[in-house]
DNA sequence: TCCTCCTACGTCAACGTTGACGTAACCTGC
DNA sequence: GCAGGTTACGTCAACGTTGACGTAGGAGGA
């Protein structure tokens, strides 16, 4: 800055104002502040300059998820950042592999480096760390999981709702005997659909056959080690109801594995790409995932900009996407 | 810092010393000094550090990709932000949508932010901005895409040898007739891609039939519309070579519409999930997508580092992944 | 005893930028 | 012709931190 000052014949300020395009100088000077800048190849110090501006904004946010390669998770930063760079804003990313601590080291990092706020997938179990934060001052929102804390904004999907109606639907079809496959019960998403699984079974008269849960299924091989226990009952599950993205996977595999992907219905919670072209097509809860992305990315720049309303826990509906596999009918036996 | 320098009574000086793990404070002053950060939730300024420390880093790089939620480029940023985890570097992330401008202007928003280095997958097209970044002196390594200009490191993969190998499968088979289907020709991996398809051909002894070449298809949509032609042709293909990720997925689509796809044999460039779960499985050539980004940040580490030899084109390896598709034979007709 | 060296601090300025404020020149209206 | 306002600059200090350097006090050696 002080080279294009002295290229220009101009103070530093002046090269600011130019810069910034504030008013306060001349047709003439602006041309010239330009040019310098130009060949020069200036680039202004966005750092230095937040450190000096009275709102002190660095125009970057933070976003920490699960697994950034995983596609729900990708598809959301990618709505938040869509939503940012709207906003002029850059997204510094990190994945907390769900471990807590791993979760509070990036959280101090982004911190560190000053960013007007942090949309967050809280990593299962306690959350101290995020309310430590938060109560900083940090806008926060959390999407996917709500907070165990108040005063904090957050942005989920009809998780209970949605798998009622998907169990509802089985059962319509004639299915009386229907599994419930879940992710870890740490996990606020689990807790919900399966209640939503225990409400749809009440809904349609049925009893809760213990034997029938599974939980606790992180990945797709504990999945399909469960889907195999579960197909080797006695009285096996007619209709299988998979209540995340990877052990739909895995149960599929084992279907398929079995040959039984055309006699047992299944409805998964969560699309995939792909899911239309198998046969049969994968029935899923979609998940509304941009409207998830767009809709945090707003309540924090909302936040940011000094919106003081009431925490807002916004719930963005899923779909049942039918495209064969939960339209399965129980076979006569 | 000024706070805890006052409850702890030392100079801030010495909470510099006590935060940065430096000689020179006393145990129980290091004791007082931590007390009073904790007790006030101090978090040092990460951007003024840099600004004032002599090798003036931020320990933070830029990551400029497509699509962040391509699963392609969203594996790739996982991998790049599992090493710089390891160096305790954090990731500005940000999609070009191959769109030269926007690239150009994220790329300013980075250098603003003055991350150390970048990992770039670069534009279609003029790579001027791109060039001029790093004649500034950005460490910068490109991934997917080489660059057209020299002194800058790069990853890609064996995209003119894999496609090679994959077209002398389908030769071997028997096929005579094998079309290429390719994305955007501005795009080097497509030319590559075709490159290696035309050796292919050359080297099983078949002729070129021009009309089976179809390239451009930008989206699933354009490659299902360049499969139906490709099919109604008076002698249609046997086999089909696509070249990119989604143009297999749109291949795949008309195949099965039109049953074709027991008896048409298909491979394609780039894995994608759920390949194996079709029937029958897509053959595909693999890319090594965590070894790429962990390459790739790797080398942008060591021109942060100093490293000045001279600039690498990295090339790791793609494998073919047999599952059915691909190993189809021609039926007699 | 005195000089040297080391340790544990403190002081000051600077990193690149901008807010607050100052000032000289010009314009406007009567 | 002059008060009052506006425009186009410049000067200075400060944002939070650390490098360079200074200093007081104690240990150690001749």
């Amino acid at each position: 800055m002080r080279d294009v000052a002295a290229l220009a014949k101009v103070s530093t300020k002046t090269v600011s104002r130019v810069i910034n395009d504030l008013p306060g100088a001349g047709p003439e000077v602006v041309e010239r502040v330009r040019a310098a800048a130009r060949s020069l190849g200036y680039r202004p110090n966005l750092t230095a300059s937040s450190l000096r501006r009275s709102d002190r904004r660095s125009a970057t946010i933070g976003v920490l998820f699960e697994d950034l390669s995983n596609p729900f998770d990708s598809a959301l930063l990618r709505a938040v950042e869509d939503r940012a760079r709207h906003n002029g804003v850059l997204v510094l990313a990190g994945s907390s592999e769900d471990d807590r601590t791993l979760q509070s080291e990036l959280l101090v990092s982004l911190s560190a480096r000053r960013v007007d706020g942090v949309v967050v997938m809280a990593a299962g179990g306690h959350q101290d760390a995020l309310q430590q934060e938060r109560e900083r001052g940090t806008p926060m929102v959390l999407v996917d999981r709500p907070p165990t804390f108040g005063g904090t904004d957050c942005v989920t999907t009809t998780n209970r709702d949605s798998s009622r109606d998907a169990v509802l639907q089985l059962a319509a079809l004639g299915h009386r005997d229907i599994a419930f496959l879940g992710d870890r019960r740490t996990l606020w998403t689990s807790q919900e659909r399966y209640t939503g699984y225990l409400e749809g079974l009440a809904q349609a008269g049925l009893t809760l056959r213990d034997e029938l849960v599974r939980t606790d299924l992180h990945g797709a091989d504990l999945a399909e080690a469960a889907t195999k226990t579960l197909l080797d009952l006695d009285r096996p599950p007619t209709a299988l109801f998979t209540a995340q993205n990877l052990v739909t996977v895995g149960a599929m595999r084992v279907l398929r594995a079995r040959d039984l992907h055309r006699s047992t219905a299944l409805i998964g919670f969560d699309d995939f790409p792909l899911a239309d072209m198998l046969e049969p097509g994968i029935t899923v809860v979609r998940q509304d995932v941009p409207g998830i992305g767009r809709k945090a990315a707003e309540l924090v720049f909302a936040r940011i900009d000094g919106d003081t309303s009431p925490p807002v826990h916004a719930v963005v509906p899923a779909a049942l996407v039918r495209r064969g596999s939960g339209e399965i009918r129980p076979s006569a036996h």
